[in-house]
DNA sequence: CCGTATCCTCGTTGATACTG
DNA sequence: CAGTATCAACGAGGATACGG
């Protein structure tokens, strides 16, 4: 398990959660990978922004944490596709919940569109 | 709203939750606000391990978030109470299934303590 | 009691170039 | 196609000291 991880079992199981899936793009990694089995280039696609070094990155992270599962095809070119694992999916439901919190958080946020700029 | 938030929002909604909710101590805090209102001190204990200045930057950017209220009272001592806003207690279920997960995922680990080493 | 100010270190991220 | 290597820049976070 990664350390920081470890560092957040001793805190809060909630804080374990965020440790897991707080890293940047794993949320929405994991969201697309409910629906489908996507390929490293994919991937890559569908979550906007991100370049292959991070996207690397949170996916070996992930993998780590038993959240996503990594097939590797000895052909050429390469093909590397990446699915949930039994765990992953039962991030589903949260995956739910977090879009849709997030989705009406971004509405309120239309409504009133200060910005408060904390240093 | 603050930067990394305004950012999330040109990803996905799920990311605006993680960027909200993703801070060190951050759902920690707000589970506890869950059942009562807290003091500085008071959540200084609550939350372990976290120094001043961290949980006041914490309490800082989930109260420009609208998460939190603070509340501070003319005193001497002085008194400074923190509550959930309207919109921190709809992340109540939010915070349950995280602490759920989490939990079921300490449970996980319990049973097959190897580390995986990413750095 | 409830913070802020300052300094410093270390990890994370972006950019760019390269490879099996 | 699916990455890795390398360097530079940035920001989060700890330690300590001080203030209203």
């Amino acid at each position: 398990m990664r350390d920081s991880v470890a560092k957040a079992m001793e805190v809060c199981p909630v804080e374990v959660a965020i440790a897991v899936l707080g890293g940047s793009w794993k949320m929405t990694i994991v969201k697309h990978l409910v629906s489908a089995t996507l390929r490293f280039g994919e991937l890559s696609r569908v979550v906007g922004g991100v370049s292959a070094r991070m996207l690397t990155r949170q996916l070996r992270e992930l993998e780590a944490d038993g959240v996503v599962h990594r097939e590797v095809y000895a052909e050429v070119p390469p093909r590397v596709e990446y699915s949930l694992t039994e765990l992953g999916r039962t991030l589903v439901p949260l995956v739910q919940m977090l879009d849709e919190w997030g989705a009406n958080y971004q509405e309120r946020a239309a409504q009133s569109p200060s910005r408060s700029r904390i240093r």
